[in-house]
RNA sequence: GGCGACGUACCCAAGUGGUUUAAGGGGAAGGUCUGCAAAACCUUUAUUCAUCGGUUCGAAUCCGAUCGUCGCCUCCA
C-alpha cells in the first residue's frame, strides 16, 4: 500500500488514483529567466524519483511540468541585456532541457509554456469573473479571495492573521491586500496580448491552474513543488481552480524541503546558490542525486563538501559490484542452485516498502547497501562467479540503483571485453606478474604506479590482478 | 506579531508507542588479501535519541515547559 503525506490534510495517506493505474502529475517548474540551481535540482530530482518509483509500480504516469515563459523577471533580464523576452525565455528553456537531461532527470509527458496558453487562461479567468469570484480594475483583474471560504486551507493561514502581517504590501487597485492579479495589463514595451480586459499578460498563479487543468483535468491526482510554494502559489491556484471548475483541484499535494547553505535556503534572491550547471563540473548527477536520495524529500538539506564528498565515496561502494559483476558475467559457470542461498525477493520487499512509505529514498538507500553487502558476501562463497546469482544481483540493481534511484550505471561500467586499450593493460599487468614473480619489484611498482598516473588502478586479487579505470 | 517544521553517534541520516538495549552512508579502528602498498571485501563503532517534568506495564516516538536552529507570511523549488 502506498502512503503519502498530504501537505492538505497534514498527514500521510493511502494514495489511490482518480483513475486505477493511472496518475495525474504535476510539478511546478522553472521561470526560464536564468539557468537554475541545485536547491531547484533538488525538485526535479525528488520527482524523478517518485515519477520512475510509480511507473515501476505499474502505474502510467502523465507527468506535466510547466515552463514559465513570460513574467517580470524575464522582462527585466531581457532590459537589461538589450534582448527580447522572447529570446531571453527560449535561450534559458534551451538551458533548462540540457541541465535536466544531464542530471539524469526523465523528461515529463509534457511541458507547456504559458504563452502558448494564453487562450486558456483568458477563459479561465472569464468563468471567473461570471462565477463572481473575480472583478475588474482599469484592466488589472483580480482574485477577490474574500469569495473563496477555504482560502488558506492549504498553508494553515487566516485571513486576519494575513492582513495584520506587516509584510502585506498596500496596493490601492485592489480592493484586499490579499487579492492577487489574473491578468495584468501591460506597460509600453512589455510582451502583451489583446484580452476583454486590456492588452496584457497573465499573473502568476493563473498559468498553473489553466495549463494544469487543461492537460490534466480539473481534478488531478498529485502536484508537487518546493515549500516556499505553498502560500501564496499554491494556495492560489487552489482558490482559482475550484472557483473556475466548482470542483476539488488536486487530490494529493506534496512539498519539497529546502536545499539550504549553511543552513540557509539557498536562493536566487539570497544570491547564495550555485547553478546545475557549475555543480556538475565537480561532481557527476549520480553523486547529486544520490546526495540527495539519502535524505527524505521533505526534510531540509544542508548542501556541503562534507555530505558531497561522503556520497561520492559512498556510490562507489555501488560502481565496485556494479563492476565486479560485469567483470565476472563472462566467465561465469552455470551454478543454477546459486539462487537458493541469497533470498533477493527479500530486499524487493523491503525496498518496496520503504518507497511505499511517502517514498522513503533514504531507507531505500539503506536497503541498497544491506543488498550489497549481502550479495557480496554470497559471492565470495563461490570459488568461481555464479551465472545466475549474477544475473539476479544485475536485475535488482537495474531496478533500483540505476532505475529508480539512476545512481550507477551498467552501461557506464568499464568492461575487459577486448578492446585494443584493454588489451595493453593487460599486457603490461602480465610483464608486471613477471617482474613480481622475479621478485623485480622496483619494475613492477613502476608500471603500476606509470598505470596510476593515467588513472588506471591495478587490484591484486588472490589469483588474478584485474584493473579499474578512474573517471 | 501570526503560522509551521526541526533538534538522533565524530559528520550526514532513517526510525514517530513494544519485533529497535536505534537502519544505512561517510569517517575511524581491526581483519582477509599483498613482496610492500593501494584497491576491494569482511567485522567493529549510540544502553542512547536537545534539556527538564508528565502520561503509560512500556517512549527517541504521546503531552507540557525550557533552550536552540530553520522556514513561510514579499519573488523564490
Amino acid at each position: 500500500m502506498l502512503v503519502i503525506y498530504n501537505t492538505l490534510s497534514k498527514q500521510k495517506e493511502e494514495f489511490i488514483p482518480l483513475e486505477k493505474g493511472k496518475i495525474k502529475m504535476y510539478v511546478c517548474g522553472p521561470t526560464v529567466y536564468d539557468l537554475f540551481h541545485i536547491g531547484n535540482a533538488r525538485s526535479f530530482i525528488n520527482s524523478d524519483f517518485i515519477r520512475k518509483y510509480l511507473e515501476y509500480k505499474g502505474y502510467e504516469v502523465s507527468f506535466a511540468m510547466n515552463l514559465t515563459d513570460v513574467d517580470d523577471k524575464i522582462i527585466n533580464k531581457a532590459n537589461a541585456e538589450n534582448k527580447t523576452p522572447r529570446e531571453v525565455a527560449e535561450f534559458f528553456t534551451r538551458a533548462f532541457f540540457d541541465d535536466i537531461v544531464k542530471l539524469g532527470v526523465k523528461p515529463a509527458t509534457i511541458y507547456p509554456k504559458a504563452t502558448e496558453h494564453i487562450g486558456d487562461i483568458i477563459s479561465m479567468i472569464e468563468r471567473l469573473i461570471q462565477n463572481g469570484y473575480a472583478y475588474n480594475q482599469d484592466g488589472n483583474v483580480f482574485f477577490d479571495i474574500s469569495k473563496f471560504k477555504n482560502y488558506g486551507k492549504l498553508s494553515g493561514k487566516n485571513i486576519d492573521d494575513l492582513i495584520e502581517g506587516a509584510r502585506v504590501e498596500i496596493n490601492t487597485a485592489k480592493q484586499n491586500p490579499l487579492d492577487f492579479a489574473l491578468w495584468k495589463s501591460a506597460k509600453p514595451g512589455e510582451p502583451a496580448w489583446e484580452s476583454p480586459w486590456s492588452t496584457g499578460r497573465p499573473g502568476w498563479h493563473i498559468e498553473c491552474s489553466a495549463m494544469s487543468c487543461k492537460h490534466l483535468g480539473d481534478t488531478f491526482d498529485i502536484h508537487a513543488g518546493g515549500n516556499d510554494l505553498i502560500f501564496p502559489h499554491h494556495e492560489n491556484e487552489i482558490a482559482q481552480s475550484e472557483a473556475a471548475n466548482g470542483k476539488t483541484f488536486v487530490r494529493y499535494w506534496l512539498h519539497f524541503g529546502f536545499l539550504n547553505i549553511n543552513n540557509e535556503k539557498m536562493s536566487k534572491s539570497l544570491g547564495n546558490f550555485q547553478t546545475a550547471r557549475d555543480f556538475l563540473v565537480h561532481y557527476s548527477a549520480e553523486t547529486i542525486r544520490f546526495f540527495f536520495a539519502q535524505t527524505h524529500y521533505g526534510a531540509p538539506l544542508n548542501f556541503a563538501n562534507e555530505g558531497l564528498e561522503s556520497a561520492k565515496r559512498g556510490l562507489q561502494k555501488i560502481d565496485n559490484l556494479i563492476q565486479r559483476i560485469t567483470n565476472s558475467l563472462e566467465s561465469a559457470v552455470d551454478v543454477p542452485d546459486s539462487l537458493s542461498a541469497f533470498d533477493i525477493a527479500q530486499f524487493r520487499t523491503a525496498f518496496e516498502s520503504a518507497m511505499d512509505d511517502d517514498f522513503n529514498t533514504p531507507r531505500a538507500c539503506g536497503v541498497l547497501f544491506d543488498f550489497i553487502r549481502d550479495a557480496n558476501k554470497a559471492l565470495d562463497a563461490y570459488p568461481a562467479a555464479p551465472r545466475q546469482l549474477l544475473i539476479a544481483i544485475k536485475e535488482f540493481l537495474d531496478i533500483t540503483a540505476a532505475g529508480i534511484f539512476g545512481i550507477a550505471s551498467f552501461e557506464q561500467a568499464n568492461t575487459n571485453a577486448p578492446s585494443l586499450e584493454n588489451e595493453l593493460i593487460e599486457l603490461l599487468i602480465s610483464v608486471r606478474v613477471e617482474a613480481k614473480k622475479q621478485k623485480q619489484y622496483q619494475l613492477s611498482d613502476f608500471v603500476r604506479d606509470e598505470l596510476a598516473k593515467l588513472g588506471i588502478v591495478l587490484q591484486d586479487g588472490k589469483d588474478k590482478t584485474t584493473f579499474k579505470k578512474l573517471s
